[in-house]
DNA sequence: GTGTTAATTTCGGCT
DNA sequence: AGCCGAAGTTAACAC
């Protein structure tokens, strides 16, 4: 990995052409060939870069370039297509090289599938006398998240979100049209559940007869630690 | 703007839990604070971060960590949230601060948004008559790109894309179906305009009775300067 | 490899 | 400040 701390200038010709004026920054090149122009605020994206796979040219400044203050041009260019990245470097303030290695790569703990685990396992929190029926339950078109059933035994389809938004309502109302044309199951009503439903999710669920749930996932891990503590 | 080089591991705990082996790694601090985890790989996300605003404190490592071979700890707080990320180092191989200045920002060209303003402009290119009722008109599921009306008089509302994907076209369906219940509008017809339309997008389009029509931003773009000339 | 879905998404625009 | 949708989204997973 090489670290450069530069004054430049930066011109992206791609999806969409997009110029960074002069100014100092820092850039990554990666041990990839890609290529990640950072200012000393904003979140973790970059002002630009280079996706992988590519490659960086060093290449020398034309004359116009030089008389402007360019010292050195990079030009970045992507391999399988026409995106290209040119940067043009003024002041050049710090230059390294590092071997790092490979990255073990990072470990997490908490996303969807654990709260589609959580939900199953309290299902009673949808409403009382509900069972579980199956996770992952296939159809011709993907599994839904759970199939239960209510107090009466009627079919319910759960689709989980963690955050709830008019696509998950979509994906939920084409699984409940499918199953509602297979006899065995037929009546399946629905269930929107995610910590977080928009509005428009909420709005166009309802117009579709779907419930919608919040879910709080402290509170479903907690009864799932009391649990373990009772039992 | 601080960047470091160093043998470390780390720990986040907030939305979710995640850990990153000890292995070495490239540490980012901004002036706001906000720290960047990269490994020498990968697109431009990394492997681990803190958003602003946060802040960051230097720690002694305990005796635990101290026989780990720990010699500090980063610990970096979000100030809104609980959101905690920690950083223990082991070696540091290279360690700089710089003064970067304020960015003065991407200039971009040729978005979603350019296109609707350059297509609501000369909304004549869909045909002869036509005529713009207003940008994002909003429904009860979410605004709708243009509205406008053709030559006999009958809505037409308009989803425009970078690049016509079966999404965009389930979304103006969306749209269609609503503002036709509504009898002050209907009857609404669809036009789904990109730069680029997938053929399964203009099949499924098509299909639907909704017409296809590819944008050309250079030439929208050139209307609009030989109108400013003329004019 | 291709397509679909989630994401500690981030980012910009508007109410 | 919150909500909503786009993004040069990126990344993980299924087929």
């Amino acid at each position: 990995m090489r670290v450069v701390i530069a004054t430049c200038s930066v011109d992206y010709e791609g999806r969409l052409n997009a110029h960074l004026p002069l100014a100092t920054r820092l850039l990554i090149v990666k041990a990839d060939g890609s290529v990640l122009i950072h200012s000393d605020g904003g979140s973790y994206k970059p002002l630009n870069w280079m996706a992988p796979p590519c490659s960086m040219a060093e290449i020398e400044p034309d004359e116009t370039e030089v008389t402007e203050g360019v010292t050195a041009v990079w030009n970045v260019q992507h391999a399988k297509n026409e995106d290209r990245l040119r940067v043009k470097l003024h002041v050049i303030h710090h230059d390294s090289a590092h071997d790092l290695g490979v990255d073990p790569g990072l470990v997490k703990d908490g996303v969807e599938a654990h709260l589609q685990k959580l939900l199953a396992e309290h299902i009673k929190t949808l409403g009382e006398g509900y069972t579980l029926v199956r996770r992952e339950y296939m159809t011709a078109i993907g599994p839904v998240d759970i199939l239960a059933r209510d107090a009466k035994g009627v079919s319910v389809a759960i689709e989980i979100k963690r955050r709830g938004e008019i696509d998950g309502v979509e994906q939920l109302t084409r699984y409940l049209e499918l199953m509602n044309r297979d006899p065995a199951l037929r009546p399946v009503t629905g269930v929107f559940a995610a910590q977080v439903i928009k509005p428009q999710a909420r709005t166009l669920a309802e117009d579709r007869g779907i419930r919608c749930v919040t879910l709080d996932y402290d509170e479903l891990k907690g009864i799932d630690t009391s649990m373990h503590r009772l039992f």
